[in-house]
DNA sequence: ATTAGCACTCAGATGGCGAGAGTGCCAGTG
DNA sequence: CACTGGCACTCTCGCCATCTGAGTGCTAAT
């Protein structure tokens, strides 16, 4: 798509007019602005313009005109300024990321809800499916024929299952279970655990009850819960503060959307660190999203910890802050939780997305 | 209140149409109906005097009538037949309570969305504090400073966090240091850790870097986290579905509310299992639901595991309907948690709250 | 190439009107 | 005396017509 400086310079006043105001822009709004120097007449011609190419939109003759999602697209990819974040709050994000990282089991929803706060927009974060690999056992005796199953991942998340047995097994018998899990079956890769395996187990453990081959189902569960990857999303009643969403309908669709995470798990994957993704409206797949835009960010930290954190709204979004924050606090996640390793600076960020399927 | 059985059939009448149609109801439909047999005329002298006492009200002069919350107090006290569950209904949410159980670290989250899809409200769950005790500790080692600790509690819930620290240990140390907490902290109630105790386990390991008292720090935390109790709210989208809440304003001023479990953690405490508490519209403490009602029910496994699940809704509320899932399942949740404790069944279900604030 | 001016369009706000639902009250009835 | 039929009254809601104003497209002038 080539068109002039000036369509660009216009397309960009109308997009950051929108976004703030969430109302039509007309080519008197722009002209009295005076960023251009030019009458309204003029910019209403090149207004046309850029309707005939579709990159804005009229809701109808007599109104102003409305960013299309391939003007969105247009901006993000070529137009939009890289936001900078202020001292402040690149302070704040650290802060609050050194906190929430100590609480493992509840970094998901933590790090989603800094998001959606920092953003005012919903937030989703999700671990992206990992080789779930066990690196300890512990099983807990907690009745004759009830125990726990405490299961640590290499990659260093805890899980937990609660087994109930018809029948009753000492406590002794357990605590061997234990030590014969340890031995065989940590550091194997899930899936690749197999009957042969759980066999020699048995064996190794002089179980003649079937024990070992019970509790090893619930195992193999666990690890292929832990490489199903979870997402949260967080922040949803942020979504009825936007006047796209003032409509209860349409904020229920896209609510119960996002409240299946499900849906969620499936949306994106890839790989790559730091980097920003932006879906807008029509680019999404799911039927839902078809008017709202995604942002998403890729935070790696290892093999087995990387996910994505990002927020959803209307395809009238403040790209460039968002992806700005998302785009910190997924390289400060990548670099609190990888050991040490260097942190990809803003600098870097790469936006992604080629708007192929723009309609 | 002392009032006619007349009132009450009446009363009955207006709130029954009123929960399903969410419509004022006005004397022709109660008359029409025929439970009665009484002409709307007489309906309507009835329907005053009931408005008269503050049992109902009236949106308008030409409008039905809607009933007030102490007309809605009066029904859950008097009127309101105990509705029991179909043996699909139970055999359903016993099958799904079986299955969520297992997995003991989402076990809120997971009872929550069940209440709330089985009520089509949005339901909230929470774990009320308890006096937490360590029954085992493990350290995990993950590179030279950073090593995680889980924490488990004789409730048999699992908790870790992550400790990164200024200088280096070796795994060796680790493992001693996992001992000696095992030796020292087990078995002792969250609180009751001191100084001195402390002193006495770092003597007895051989610490001289003040690991001991570091991580002690920790773990004293892991154990607050876990005396807090924890709230979760799901289903919140189901709130869009109603009618009351189709102001958007209105939706997000609850939401936003519900969204903060902190809000909720202060909210009810109590004791007793199986028993259901009904709060209507200003009987809530909390300004946010001074036009909602909530609807809890407690469960009780022994000292270390009880809580509450509820809903949240409008004062029109199926109130029945609602309290007898909800205590089904808390029931179950008490049955199933506790090791093979007796299930109080819902005919022992008590409906508590007095209804002395009413407005 | 740009701009001033002008006729045109259309959404949204405003106000009046009628229909309908529901009430309160009164007079009549078994 | 409790109940009922009837009636006048009230008030909301939906409908329609009207008006206003923002914004456009086009044309003619600079």
């Amino acid at each position: 798509m080539n068109i002039s400086d000036r369509k660009k310079k216009i397309l960009s006043a109308v997009i950051d007019s929108y976004i703030t105001t969430a109302e039509p822009v007309g080519s008197k709004a722009i002209a009295d602005a005076g960023e251009l120097g030019l009458s309204s007449a003029t910019i209403r011609n090149e207004l046309a313009e850029l309707t005939a190419l579709g990159l804005l939109e009229q809701p109808h003759t007599s109104a102003g005109r409305v960013p299309s999602p391939s003007g969105y697209r247009l901006y993000v990819n070529e137009l939009m300024e890289r936001q900078r974040l202020s001292m402040e709050e690149t302070e704040e994000i650290n802060r609050s990321l050194q906190l929430k990282i100590k609480q493992l089991d509840k970094l998901m929803t933590d790090v989603g809800s800094l998001a959606s706060s920092l953003t005012s927009y919903p937030a989703l974060a999700l671990a992206v499916p990992a080789a779930a690999t066990a690196s300890r056992f512990d099983i807990i005796y907690v009745d004759a024929n009830t125990f726990i199953i405490v299961v640590m991942l290499e990659n260093s998340t805890v899980h937990n299952k609660l087994i109930r047995l018809p029948f009753s097994v000492e406590q002794g018998m357990v605590a061997r279970l234990a030590s014969v899990f340890n031995s065989s079956f940590t550091g194997i890769p899930h899936g690749v655990i197999d009957a042969s395996l759980i066999d020699s187990a048995e064996i190794a453990c002089g179980d003649t009850m079937g024990l070992v081959s019970v509790v090893a189902t619930f195992t193999i569960e666990v690890l292929k819960d832990a490489a199903q990857g979870e997402a949260v999303v967080t922040g949803e009643a942020q979504l009825l503060r936007l006047p796209e969403f003032r409509d209860p309908d349409k904020a229920h669709n896209l609510m119960s959307f996002l409240s299946d995470s499900s849906h969620l798990l499936g949306l994106p994957a890839g790989d790559g660190d730091g980097d920003i993704e932006i879906l807008i409206g029509p680019e999404n797949v799911a039927a839902e999203l078809k008017d709202s835009s995604v942002i998403i960010a890729r935070y790696d930290a290892g093999d087995n910890m990387k996910g994505i954190i990002g927020v959803v709204g209307p395809t009238r979004m403040d790209y460039s802050g968002v992806a700005a924050k998302l785009s910190y606090i997924a390289a400060g996640l990548s670099r609190l939780l990888g050991a040490g390793e260097a942190p990809p600076g803003f600098d870097k960020l790469q936006i992604k997305g080629d708007g192929t399927n723009e309609h």
